[in-house]
DNA sequence: TCCACTATCACTTTTGAAGCGC
DNA sequence: AGCGCTTCAAAAGTGATAGTGG
């Protein structure tokens, strides 16, 4: 088994010194056709399970092809397997244990409804939170073993990429990665059983553009892509860690400064419980224009104008121009016991 | 001129302290 | 004192927007 230095992978706060770490090694399978640069390829379960196969589509070839490339490191991706026909409920199998861990991401269909249109994250200097957050449950893990929770982002594409005819559009080689710690979920860590009776919570996890050291927020560079990838570290004896990585393909992303799709800025505010002050901008555009065309009569009347054009008249314009919004994408939250993270460490 | 980036705005939800009754 | 509940102001998060600067 390769061995990992653990002050490699945790941040400095974190680190507890001197472990060594040995990867699970799970079952061998490879992903068929993962590394193709044709416009389709699949990926099929490995396990003989009825799972179907896995559809790839073009904007996905980027991301497996990242994959391939972490399998030729020491991260172990090669090893990866896709055993399920939800692509983010990820299981990877253990042998030494005679079992597998699985990842499920909550809220799976929202970030696919991101995916779709291409998702961007904002970045800035102070640091933004993800929306969709990663949140996720966990099973098959040894209840009696000691884990901890691991929040990575990791490139996912070597290019960097510029927003043209509604469309992100690969331009040159991306910039070198800022540093950045592996965040620990703070509960960490924690016995297997704690972990697999909660949903596991990333929530407060930030993006800023300007390196900084605080833990939970990740310096991006922008117009660049991004995934997030989760690890599950497993205290062994003798002073050793075993550690399975989960990257999650639907969390792909584009570090943007500002929004460049408006499709995906509709998803936000439909979808994102604190963008509800922009989901009926009537509200919004009746608030400012009132005041605006209150003010404009005042100064009409003062100059001793007939009224000539009522308030319903100026707003009449406005309100044909307010799109009308299609989607219903509420999202319910149930009020479930979560392993939160309830905001960086001061 | 272009466009990535920032500060500020008006809106929202979340948080936590204070007050209250039992 | 401790608990559970409500209230409310402050803090924090959101996209829009106008302005800045390279």
């Amino acid at each position: 088994s390769r061995t990992m230095d653990a002050k490699m992978f945790f941040q400095p706060n974190n680190v507890e010194n001197g472990k060594q770490s040995k990867l699970f090694n799970p079952k061998r399978e490879k992903m068929q056709n993962s590394v193709s640069s044709s416009a389709t390829s699949s990926i099929s379960p490995s396990n003989g399970s009825s799972s179907p196969e896995l559809e790839v589509q073009s904007s996905d070839t980027e991301v497996c092809q990242m994959y391939a490339n972490f399998s030729s490191s020491s991260s172990g991706y090669s090893e990866m397997q896709w055993s399920s026909d939800f692509p983010d409920d990820e299981t990877k199998c253990i042998p030494q244990i005679n079992g597998s861990i699985t990842l499920s991401l909550m809220e799976a269909k929202l970030w696919y409804k991101f995916l779709e249109v291409g998702t961007e994250m904002i970045i800035n200097r102070t640091g933004r939170r993800m929306f969709p957050y990663v949140e996720f449950t966990l099973r098959g893990v040894d209840p009696v073993g000691l884990y901890d929770v691991i929040f990575d982002i990791i490139p996912a594409s070597s290019k960097s990429f510029k927003f043209m005819n509604n469309k992100w559009i690969p331009i040159g080689r991306k910039e070198e990665e800022f540093k950045n710690y592996p965040f620990k979920h703070p509960d960490s860590p924690r016995i297997g059983s704690d972990w697999m009776t909660r949903k596991i919570s990333f929530e407060k996890v930030k993006l800023s553009n300007k390196p900084g050291t605080q833990a939970g927020i990740f310096t991006l560079h922008t117009l660049q892509k991004y995934l997030v990838r989760i690890s599950i570290v497993k205290h062994e004896q003798d002073d050793e860690i075993s550690v399975v990585e989960f990257p999650i393909r639907a969390t792909t992303f584009i570090a943007v400064t500002a929004y460049n799709n408006r499709e995906v800025t509709k998803l936000k505010i439909y979808s994102n419980p604190y963008s509800k002050g922009f989901r009926f901008p009537m509200k919004r555009i009746k608030h400012q224009t009132f005041q605006k065309i209150e003010h404009k009569e005042q100064r009409l009347m003062s100059m001793k104008d007939s009224v000539k054009h009522s308030v319903f008249y100026h707003l009449k314009g406005d309100v044909q121009a307010i799109p009308q919004c299609p989607l219903d994408l509420s999202t319910h939250k149930e009020n479930t016991q979560t392993n939160d993270y309830k905001g960086a460490p001061d």
